[in-house]
DNA sequence: GAGTTCCTGTACCGAACGGTACATTTGTGT
DNA sequence: ACACAAATGTACCGTTCGGTACAGGAACTC
C-alpha cells in the first residue's frame, strides 16, 4: 500500500499552482486556469486539494516556505563564514525570482485582501528571512542593531527590485538593485570586521 | 449647457474606485464592490464609463499619474534646493501611501497579468519618477551616472518598503527603511556638493 | 410648464465562477 | 484473475461575474 503515489502527485501539482497564483495572483486563477496549469481536471484537483483554492494556496505556502528554509534561511543562520553566505543568498534568490521576472508570492498576498487569511505566514516569512540575514551578519560582528537594519533594508530591497523589475520589464535592472544591496551588506561586515579582534 | 455636472460626479467617484482596487486588486474589485465602494449603482457606473472596469482603472490611474506629476515628480524636476526637494518627496510619499498601509497601485498592477492592459503607464511612471529623483540629484552635483543609480535604489527601496510593512504590519519599518533611503540621497548631495566649486 | 437631455435603479442576460456528485477508469495487492 | 480503492472526467449545482436594456426621475432650456 503504502504511499500509493498519493502525496507524490499533490506535491508535483504544487509548483504549476504557484506559478499561476503568481501569474493571475489569487483571485485571478480560476479553477479553469489552475486546472490547465497543472494538467489536472477539477475533481482530481479536489481530490487532491478538499479545500479548494485556499487550500491549493496553502500548499503552495508551504512549499515555498520549505524550499526558502533549507535554500536560504538555514545557510545563512549556520554560516560560518557570513560574507559568502550573503553572496549565495543573493546568487540563489536572483535565479529563484529569475531577475525579476518571476514574482514573489508572499509578498504579493500581503498586498490585497485576499492574502488576509494567510496573514501569519506572510508575517513568518518575512520575519524570518530578516533574522535568518541580521543573524548571519552579527556572525560577521556587525551589531545586532545596526545587522538587523541592514537586513530589514536587504530584504525590503529585494521585494523593491522585484517590482521595479517587472515594471520595467528590465531585468538589468533587478541585477543593480541587488548587487548594491549585496555590497552595502559585505561593506558592514568589512567594516566591523577588524574592530574587534579575538 | 456645459459641464452639466457630468465630469464632477465621474471625478469625484475615481478615488474611491482607487481605494477599492487597492483593497481588493483588479480582479479581485468586482462590480459589486466599485458599486458599493462609491455609492453609484451599476448604471450610474456604466454611464460614467462605458467601458467597465477597464476604464475605470484607466480613470484612478490617470489620476494618480496627475497627482504624482503635481505632488512629486513636478517639485522634483524643477528643484533649486535639492536635498530640500527629496525631504518633501519622501514626506508626501509617506503621507500617500499612509506609511506603508495604502498599496502602491501601479506597482501591483505590474505584478500580475491582469495589468498588462496597462503596461505602458507602469513603465511610464515609474521611468517618470525615478528621472525626476536623479534629475534633482544632478542639480545637487551628483554625477549623471551615480545620480541614476540611487533614484533607481530610492523608488525600489519606497516600494519594497510598502510591500514590507504591509507584510509585518508595521508602519515603523516603513519609517525606518524610507529614512534611510533619504540619508543616503542627502548623503550623496553632500559628498560631491563641494567638490565642483563654481 | 412642456420638451429634452442626462442620470440612475432595477431587472435581466449569458458566461464563468467555485464547488459537488458520481460513474468510470486506472492501478495494485493478493 | 479478482476485488477493491484511489484517481479522474464529466455533468451539473447555485451563485456571482461583467455587462446591457430600459423605464422612470431629476434638472435644465425655452
Amino acid at each position: 500500500m503504502k504511499t500509493r503515489r498519493a502525496l507524490t502527485d499533490r506535491a508535483s501539482a504544487v509548483p504549476a499552482l504557484a506559478e499561476a497564483f503568481r501569474e493571475h495572483g489569487f483571485e485571478g486563477a480560476s479553477l479553469t486556469v489552475l486546472s490547465q496549469a497543472t494538467g489536472l481536471g477539477k475533481g482530481s484537483l479536489y481530490n487532491f486539494f478538499p479545500g479548494g483554492k485556499e487550500e491549493m494556496m496553502e500548499a503552495v505556502l508551504a512549499d515555498i516556505d520549505h524550499w526558502f528554509a533549507e535554500s536560504i534561511f538555514l545557510p545563512l543562520e549556520r554560516a560560518e563564514d557570513p560574507a559568502q553566505a550573503i553572496a549565495s543568498m543573493f546568487e540563489d534568490v536572483t535565479a529563484y525570482f529569475r531577475s525579476g521576472r518571476r514574482v514573489c508570492l508572499v509578498g504579493c498576498l500581503g498586498l490585497n485582501t485576499s492574502g488576509a487569511a494567510f496573514a501569519v505566514t506572510i508575517r513568518d516569512y518575512f520575519a524570518r528571512w530578516i533574522s535568518a540575514i541580521a543573524q548571519c551578519l552579527e556572525v560577521g560582528k556587525v551589531p545586532p542593531d545596526a545587522a538587523r537594519q541592514l537586513a530589514e533594508e536587504a530584504v525590503s530591497g529585494i521585494q523593491g527590485a522585484i517590482v521595479l523589475a517587472r515594471a520595467l520589464e528590465d531585468e538589468t535592472t533587478f541585477h543593480r538593485i541587488l548587487r548594491r544591496q549585496h555590497s552595502t551588506l559585505t561593506d558592514a561586515i568589512g567594516a566591523w570586521a577588524g574592530s574587534q579582534a579575538p
